[in-house]
DNA sequence: ACACAATTTGAGTATACACTCCAAGTTTGG
DNA sequence: CCAAACTTGGAGTGTATACTCAAATTGTGT
Protein backbone atom coordinates (compact mmCIF):
# COMPACT_ATOMS: atom_id res chain seq x y z
CA UNK A 1 0.00 0.00 0.00
CA UNK A 2 0.80 3.59 -0.44
CA UNK A 3 2.13 5.82 2.11
CA UNK A 4 -0.53 8.28 3.96
CA UNK A 5 -0.71 11.65 3.56
CA UNK A 6 -0.04 12.07 7.66
CA UNK A 7 2.69 9.91 7.43
CA UNK A 8 4.20 12.15 4.81
CA UNK A 9 3.48 15.44 6.70
CA UNK A 10 5.32 14.04 9.80
CA UNK A 11 7.95 13.30 8.00
CA UNK A 12 8.22 16.90 6.49
CA UNK A 13 7.51 17.94 10.39
CA UNK A 14 10.26 16.50 11.35
CA UNK A 15 12.77 17.38 8.48
CA UNK A 16 11.88 21.16 9.47
CA UNK A 17 12.10 20.71 13.00
CA UNK A 18 16.07 19.30 12.15
CA UNK A 19 16.66 21.85 9.52
CA UNK A 20 15.58 24.35 12.01
CA UNK A 21 17.60 23.06 15.53
CA UNK A 22 21.31 22.74 12.94
CA UNK A 23 20.44 26.53 11.48
CA UNK A 24 19.87 28.08 15.14
CA UNK A 25 21.77 26.15 17.51
CA UNK A 26 24.10 23.71 15.71
CA UNK A 27 24.71 20.35 15.95
CA UNK A 28 24.97 19.77 20.10
CA UNK A 29 21.23 20.80 20.29
CA UNK A 30 20.13 18.92 18.05
CA UNK A 31 19.29 15.44 20.05
CA UNK A 32 16.34 13.19 19.07
CA UNK A 33 14.37 14.99 21.77
CA UNK A 34 14.69 18.50 20.65
CA UNK A 35 14.03 17.29 17.08
CA UNK A 36 10.90 15.15 18.55
CA UNK A 37 9.45 18.17 20.86
CA UNK A 38 9.84 20.59 18.14
CA UNK A 39 8.03 18.41 15.32
CA UNK A 40 5.64 17.43 18.08
CA UNK A 41 5.81 14.14 17.58
CA UNK A 42 7.36 10.53 19.88
CA UNK A 43 10.11 8.84 19.18
CA UNK A 44 8.50 5.77 17.73
CA UNK A 45 6.94 8.37 15.14
CA UNK A 46 10.43 9.70 14.43
CA UNK A 47 11.94 6.02 13.99
CA UNK A 48 9.02 4.96 11.70
CA UNK A 49 10.34 7.31 9.56
CA UNK A 50 14.05 7.96 9.36
CA UNK A 51 16.73 5.05 10.53
CA UNK A 52 18.58 7.27 12.90
CA UNK A 53 19.10 10.91 13.76
CA UNK A 54 22.02 10.85 11.38
CA UNK A 55 19.58 9.74 8.50
CA UNK A 56 17.43 12.96 9.53
CA UNK A 57 20.56 15.19 9.80
CA UNK A 58 22.33 14.09 6.59
CA UNK A 59 19.30 14.58 4.54
CA UNK A 60 18.64 18.31 5.91
CA UNK A 61 22.55 18.98 5.08
CA UNK A 62 22.00 17.82 1.66
CA UNK A 63 19.55 19.91 0.96
CA UNK A 64 20.71 23.15 2.29
CA UNK A 65 23.20 22.71 -0.32
CA UNK A 66 21.30 21.48 -3.04
CA UNK A 67 19.66 25.36 -2.25
CA UNK A 68 22.40 26.90 -3.66
CA UNK A 69 23.40 25.14 -6.20
CA UNK A 70 24.02 27.29 -9.61
CA UNK A 71 23.05 24.65 -11.65
CA UNK A 72 20.52 22.14 -9.48
CA UNK A 73 19.53 20.64 -13.16
CA UNK A 74 22.74 19.51 -14.18
CA UNK A 75 22.95 20.25 -17.32
CA UNK A 76 26.68 21.11 -17.29
CA UNK A 77 26.67 24.99 -17.93
CA UNK A 78 28.23 26.31 -14.47
CA UNK A 79 31.58 27.76 -15.16
CA UNK A 80 34.56 27.37 -12.17
CA UNK A 81 33.71 30.89 -10.94
CA UNK A 82 29.68 29.64 -10.38
CA UNK A 83 30.69 26.75 -8.35
CA UNK A 84 33.06 28.70 -6.09
CA UNK A 85 30.84 31.58 -5.66
CA UNK A 86 28.27 28.78 -4.31
CA UNK A 87 30.03 27.56 -2.27
CA UNK A 88 31.39 31.03 -0.84
CA UNK A 89 27.51 31.50 -0.68
CA UNK A 90 26.67 28.42 1.17
CA UNK A 91 28.99 29.45 3.81
CA UNK A 92 27.59 33.42 4.05
CA UNK A 93 23.83 31.69 4.14
CA UNK A 94 24.03 29.20 6.09
CA UNK A 95 26.99 29.42 8.45
CA UNK A 96 25.59 27.21 11.56
CA UNK A 97 24.66 24.19 8.70
CA UNK A 98 28.43 24.97 6.91
CA UNK A 99 29.72 24.22 10.60
CA UNK A 100 27.51 20.94 10.46
CA UNK A 101 28.74 19.92 7.19
CA UNK A 102 32.00 20.17 8.39
CA UNK A 103 31.52 18.72 11.60
CA UNK A 104 29.35 15.51 10.03
CA UNK A 105 32.05 14.41 8.04
CA UNK A 106 34.60 13.47 10.61
CA UNK A 107 31.61 12.67 13.50
CA UNK A 108 30.75 9.13 14.14
CA UNK A 109 33.81 6.58 15.35
CA UNK A 110 35.65 4.68 12.88
CA UNK A 111 33.46 1.75 12.65
CA UNK A 112 30.42 3.80 11.85
CA UNK A 113 31.58 5.20 8.73
CA UNK A 114 27.94 5.26 7.30
CA UNK A 115 28.16 9.17 7.63
CA UNK A 116 32.08 9.27 6.38
CA UNK A 117 30.91 7.48 3.02
CA UNK A 118 28.15 9.98 2.04
CA UNK A 119 30.34 12.75 2.59
CA UNK A 120 33.03 11.20 0.54
CA UNK A 121 30.76 10.53 -2.69
CA UNK A 122 29.22 13.83 -2.26
CA UNK A 123 32.77 15.32 -2.23
CA UNK A 124 33.47 12.96 -5.47
CA UNK A 125 30.56 14.20 -7.26
CA UNK A 126 31.65 17.99 -6.57
CA UNK A 127 34.98 17.34 -7.62
CA UNK A 128 33.73 15.88 -11.06
CA UNK A 129 31.43 18.49 -11.50
CA UNK A 130 34.68 21.24 -10.92
CA UNK A 131 37.18 19.00 -13.06
CA UNK A 132 34.31 19.18 -15.84
CA UNK A 133 33.86 22.89 -15.36
CA UNK A 134 37.78 23.51 -15.49
CA UNK A 135 37.87 21.63 -19.23
CA UNK A 136 35.11 23.66 -20.57
CA UNK A 137 36.88 26.88 -19.53
CA UNK A 138 40.10 25.27 -20.64
CA UNK A 139 39.87 22.43 -23.34
CA UNK A 140 43.70 21.96 -23.13
CA UNK A 141 43.28 20.29 -19.68
CA UNK A 142 43.58 16.54 -19.93
CA UNK A 143 41.00 14.61 -17.70
CA UNK A 144 43.67 13.45 -14.92
CA UNK A 145 44.91 17.50 -14.71
CA UNK A 146 41.83 18.52 -14.37
CA UNK A 147 40.40 16.27 -11.56
CA UNK A 148 43.67 17.01 -9.93
CA UNK A 149 43.76 20.75 -10.16
CA UNK A 150 39.64 20.39 -8.69
CA UNK A 151 40.95 18.37 -5.52
CA UNK A 152 43.30 20.96 -4.92
CA UNK A 153 40.83 23.75 -5.44
CA UNK A 154 37.82 22.36 -3.19
CA UNK A 155 41.01 20.90 -0.65
CA UNK A 156 41.44 24.84 -0.46
CA UNK A 157 38.37 25.98 -0.18
CA UNK A 158 37.22 23.37 2.62
CA UNK A 159 40.69 24.62 4.23
CA UNK A 160 39.53 27.92 4.87
CA UNK A 161 35.97 27.07 5.35
CA UNK A 162 37.24 24.97 8.19
CA UNK A 163 39.40 28.09 9.05
CA UNK A 164 36.43 30.35 9.07
CA UNK A 165 34.54 27.56 11.11
CA UNK A 166 37.26 28.43 13.68
CA UNK A 167 37.07 31.70 14.06
CA UNK A 168 34.21 33.38 12.30
CA UNK A 169 35.93 36.79 11.64
CA UNK A 170 38.12 35.44 9.01
CA UNK A 171 37.78 36.79 6.13
CA UNK A 172 36.28 33.28 4.59
CA UNK A 173 35.26 34.92 0.94
CA UNK A 174 38.05 37.00 -0.02
CA UNK A 175 40.45 33.93 0.74
CA UNK A 176 38.41 31.49 -1.11
CA UNK A 177 38.34 33.68 -4.25
CA UNK A 178 42.36 34.31 -3.94
CA UNK A 179 42.94 30.60 -3.82
CA UNK A 180 40.44 30.03 -6.44
CA UNK A 181 42.17 32.96 -8.97
CA UNK A 182 45.72 31.17 -8.16
CA UNK A 183 44.55 27.27 -8.08
CA UNK A 184 42.85 27.58 -11.77
CA UNK B 1 55.90 23.85 48.11
CA UNK B 2 57.07 22.07 44.98
CA UNK B 3 55.87 18.92 42.85
CA UNK B 4 56.31 15.45 44.44
CA UNK B 5 58.00 13.18 42.06
CA UNK B 6 55.41 10.40 42.61
CA UNK B 7 52.82 12.73 40.96
CA UNK B 8 54.89 13.68 38.48
CA UNK B 9 55.46 10.37 37.30
CA UNK B 10 51.65 9.99 37.36
CA UNK B 11 51.56 12.86 34.93
CA UNK B 12 53.57 11.27 32.65
CA UNK B 13 51.61 7.46 32.77
CA UNK B 14 48.58 9.43 32.33
CA UNK B 15 49.99 11.17 29.27
CA UNK B 16 51.50 8.33 27.75
CA UNK B 17 48.21 6.35 28.01
CA UNK B 18 46.39 9.23 26.40
CA UNK B 19 48.77 9.51 23.73
CA UNK B 20 48.82 5.82 22.84
CA UNK B 21 45.31 5.27 22.98
CA UNK B 22 44.64 7.95 20.90
CA UNK B 23 47.35 6.82 18.35
CA UNK B 24 45.75 3.67 18.27
CA UNK B 25 42.63 3.83 18.49
CA UNK B 26 41.30 7.19 17.99
CA UNK B 27 39.41 9.81 19.93
CA UNK B 28 36.29 7.75 20.52
CA UNK B 29 38.32 4.82 22.13
CA UNK B 30 39.84 7.43 24.55
CA UNK B 31 37.37 7.89 27.09
CA UNK B 32 38.29 8.51 30.64
CA UNK B 33 38.11 5.44 31.74
CA UNK B 34 40.11 3.55 29.18
CA UNK B 35 43.06 6.63 30.11
CA UNK B 36 42.86 5.83 33.29
CA UNK B 37 42.79 2.07 33.09
CA UNK B 38 45.85 1.98 30.82
CA UNK B 39 47.49 4.70 33.16
CA UNK B 40 46.87 2.19 36.13
CA UNK B 41 45.27 5.53 38.17
CA UNK B 42 41.67 6.22 39.55
CA UNK B 43 39.96 9.32 38.27
CA UNK B 44 40.81 11.00 41.44
CA UNK B 45 43.99 11.00 40.59
CA UNK B 46 43.55 12.22 36.85
CA UNK B 47 41.46 15.05 38.30
CA UNK B 48 43.44 15.64 40.96
CA UNK B 49 46.37 16.31 37.90
CA UNK B 50 44.04 17.35 34.75
CA UNK B 51 41.49 19.50 34.50
CA UNK B 52 39.44 17.59 31.90
CA UNK B 53 40.08 15.25 29.57
CA UNK B 54 40.16 17.62 26.94
CA UNK B 55 43.11 18.94 28.21
CA UNK B 56 45.01 16.17 28.30
CA UNK B 57 44.24 15.60 25.10
CA UNK B 58 45.06 18.93 23.86
CA UNK B 59 48.81 18.18 25.41
CA UNK B 60 49.17 14.90 23.81
CA UNK B 61 48.38 16.67 20.57
CA UNK B 62 50.33 19.51 21.14
CA UNK B 63 53.67 17.26 22.03
CA UNK B 64 52.79 15.29 18.57
CA UNK B 65 52.96 18.29 16.51
CA UNK B 66 56.34 19.53 18.02
CA UNK B 67 57.98 16.42 17.82
CA UNK B 68 57.72 16.79 13.76
CA UNK B 69 59.07 20.36 13.92
CA UNK B 70 61.58 21.38 11.62
CA UNK B 71 62.71 24.12 13.95
CA UNK B 72 61.89 23.36 17.38
CA UNK B 73 63.65 26.38 18.52
CA UNK B 74 62.27 28.63 16.52
CA UNK B 75 65.82 30.05 15.23
CA UNK B 76 63.90 31.33 12.77
CA UNK B 77 65.85 29.58 9.64
CA UNK B 78 63.49 27.21 8.28
CA UNK B 79 62.15 27.43 4.53
CA UNK B 80 58.04 26.78 3.45
CA UNK B 81 59.82 23.97 2.28
CA UNK B 82 60.50 22.57 5.71
CA UNK B 83 57.39 23.53 6.86
CA UNK B 84 55.36 22.28 4.67
CA UNK B 85 57.42 19.04 4.59
CA UNK B 86 57.18 19.17 8.28
CA UNK B 87 53.21 19.01 7.82
CA UNK B 88 53.23 16.50 5.53
CA UNK B 89 55.40 14.61 8.10
CA UNK B 90 52.69 14.49 10.92
CA UNK B 91 50.07 13.13 8.72
CA UNK B 92 52.26 10.57 7.20
CA UNK B 93 53.49 9.64 10.63
CA UNK B 94 50.85 10.22 12.87
CA UNK B 95 47.84 9.86 10.83
CA UNK B 96 45.32 8.83 14.19
CA UNK B 97 47.08 11.82 16.08
CA UNK B 98 46.28 13.91 12.54
CA UNK B 99 42.47 12.72 12.78
CA UNK B 100 42.33 13.81 16.75
CA UNK B 101 44.07 17.19 15.65
CA UNK B 102 41.18 18.01 13.04
CA UNK B 103 38.54 16.63 15.09
CA UNK B 104 39.44 18.32 18.22
CA UNK B 105 39.96 21.88 16.85
CA UNK B 106 36.02 21.24 15.89
CA UNK B 107 34.60 19.48 18.83
CA UNK B 108 32.77 20.74 21.93
CA UNK B 109 30.09 22.74 22.27
CA UNK B 110 29.33 26.69 20.72
CA UNK B 111 29.94 27.35 24.60
CA UNK B 112 32.98 25.55 25.37
CA UNK B 113 35.29 27.33 23.27
CA UNK B 114 38.34 26.31 25.00
CA UNK B 115 39.66 23.79 22.64
CA UNK B 116 39.29 25.71 19.82
CA UNK B 117 40.37 28.88 21.41
CA UNK B 118 43.81 26.70 22.02
CA UNK B 119 44.00 25.37 18.36
CA UNK B 120 43.32 28.97 17.18
CA UNK B 121 46.46 30.81 18.58
CA UNK B 122 48.61 27.48 17.17
CA UNK B 123 46.96 28.30 13.74
CA UNK B 124 48.36 31.77 13.99
CA UNK B 125 51.76 30.79 15.19
CA UNK B 126 51.65 28.63 12.81
CA UNK B 127 50.75 31.49 10.16
CA UNK B 128 53.31 33.49 11.65
CA UNK B 129 56.57 31.13 10.99
CA UNK B 130 54.86 30.48 7.26
CA UNK B 131 54.76 34.10 6.42
CA UNK B 132 57.86 34.55 8.23
CA UNK B 133 59.97 31.69 5.89
CA UNK B 134 58.02 33.18 2.94
CA UNK B 135 59.29 36.88 3.56
CA UNK B 136 62.56 34.99 4.11
CA UNK B 137 62.66 33.41 0.10
CA UNK B 138 60.97 36.48 -1.32
CA UNK B 139 62.27 40.26 0.36
CA UNK B 140 60.17 42.06 -1.79
CA UNK B 141 56.63 40.22 -0.16
CA UNK B 142 54.89 42.69 2.03
CA UNK B 143 54.23 41.36 5.51
CA UNK B 144 50.07 41.52 5.13
CA UNK B 145 50.73 39.43 1.38
CA UNK B 146 53.15 37.70 3.39
CA UNK B 147 50.14 36.83 6.11
CA UNK B 148 47.30 36.32 3.43
CA UNK B 149 49.32 33.75 1.24
CA UNK B 150 50.38 31.81 4.59
CA UNK B 151 46.64 31.54 5.28
CA UNK B 152 45.87 30.46 2.11
CA UNK B 153 48.85 27.99 1.94
CA UNK B 154 47.85 26.41 5.13
CA UNK B 155 43.91 26.34 4.36
CA UNK B 156 44.99 24.48 1.64
CA UNK B 157 47.12 22.30 3.27
CA UNK B 158 44.79 21.67 6.28
CA UNK B 159 41.65 20.97 3.32
CA UNK B 160 43.80 18.58 1.83
CA UNK B 161 44.34 16.99 4.95
CA UNK B 162 41.07 16.77 5.74
CA UNK B 163 40.20 15.34 2.79
CA UNK B 164 42.21 12.65 3.23
CA UNK B 165 41.09 12.37 6.88
CA UNK B 166 37.61 11.39 4.89
CA UNK B 167 39.37 8.95 2.90
CA UNK B 168 42.84 7.76 3.60
CA UNK B 169 43.34 6.54 -0.21
CA UNK B 170 44.11 10.10 -0.69
CA UNK B 171 47.06 10.78 -2.07
CA UNK B 172 47.97 13.92 0.29
CA UNK B 173 51.57 14.45 -0.01
CA UNK B 174 51.39 15.03 -3.45
CA UNK B 175 48.63 17.10 -3.42
CA UNK B 176 50.31 19.18 -0.72
CA UNK B 177 53.12 19.49 -2.92
CA UNK B 178 51.19 21.02 -5.79
CA UNK B 179 49.03 23.40 -3.81
CA UNK B 180 52.59 24.61 -1.88
CA UNK B 181 54.19 25.28 -6.02
CA UNK B 182 51.11 27.08 -6.89
CA UNK B 183 50.45 29.24 -3.53
CA UNK B 184 53.81 30.61 -2.73
C1' DA C 1 -18.24 -0.77 6.33
C1' DC C 2 -14.47 -3.74 6.03
C1' DA C 3 -9.76 -5.31 5.99
C1' DC C 4 -5.35 -4.32 6.23
C1' DA C 5 -1.40 -1.52 6.07
C1' DA C 6 0.62 2.63 7.76
C1' DT C 7 1.26 5.29 11.58
C1' DT C 8 1.48 6.75 16.44
C1' DT C 9 2.29 6.33 21.15
C1' DG C 10 5.13 6.55 25.29
C1' DA C 11 6.99 4.04 28.63
C1' DG C 12 11.03 1.47 28.81
C1' DT C 13 16.02 -0.14 27.85
C1' DA C 14 20.57 0.08 28.09
C1' DT C 15 24.27 2.23 28.84
C1' DA C 16 27.84 5.46 28.61
C1' DC C 17 29.88 9.31 30.05
C1' DA C 18 32.71 13.06 32.42
C1' DC C 19 33.35 14.50 36.68
C1' DT C 20 33.15 15.03 42.24
C1' DC C 21 34.22 14.24 46.89
C1' DC C 22 36.81 13.44 50.84
C1' DA C 23 38.93 10.43 53.96
C1' DA C 24 43.18 8.05 54.11
C1' DG C 25 47.78 7.72 52.72
C1' DT C 26 52.40 9.52 51.16
C1' DT C 27 56.17 12.77 50.30
C1' DT C 28 58.70 16.63 51.33
C1' DG C 29 61.30 20.57 53.52
C1' DG C 30 62.82 22.23 57.65
C1' DC D 1 60.25 13.84 63.35
C1' DC D 2 56.57 16.86 62.28
C1' DA D 3 53.25 19.29 59.93
C1' DA D 4 51.83 20.97 55.71
C1' DA D 5 51.16 20.06 51.13
C1' DC D 6 50.39 16.87 47.82
C1' DT D 7 48.45 12.57 46.00
C1' DT D 8 45.38 8.65 45.81
C1' DG D 9 41.41 5.39 45.82
C1' DG D 10 37.11 4.34 44.24
C1' DA D 11 32.42 4.48 45.11
C1' DG D 12 29.06 7.58 43.80
C1' DT D 13 26.56 11.44 41.20
C1' DG D 14 24.04 13.24 37.77
C1' DT D 15 22.74 13.45 33.49
C1' DA D 16 22.20 12.62 28.93
C1' DT D 17 21.97 9.78 25.10
C1' DA D 18 19.96 7.11 20.93
C1' DC D 19 16.95 3.74 20.18
C1' DT D 20 13.09 -0.31 20.77
C1' DC D 21 8.73 -2.56 21.04
C1' DA D 22 4.05 -4.08 21.32
C1' DA D 23 -0.24 -2.42 21.52
C1' DA D 24 -3.59 1.11 20.09
C1' DT D 25 -5.17 4.05 16.53
C1' DT D 26 -5.88 5.99 12.13
C1' DG D 27 -5.97 6.34 6.92
C1' DT D 28 -7.05 4.25 2.57
C1' DG D 29 -8.84 1.57 -1.31
C1' DT D 30 -12.55 -1.22 -2.41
Amino acid sequence: MARYQVGIQTEARIIEATRSLLAEDGMEATTLKAICDRAEVRSGSFYNLFDSKEDAIIRVVRESIEAVDPDPHHAGTDTVDDLVEAYIRFFDEEPKMARVYVKAALAGDSSANGARRRFLRHHQRRVERFADAMQRGNTSLTPEDGAVQAELLLGALDGLAFRWALDQSFDFPKHALLAAERLV
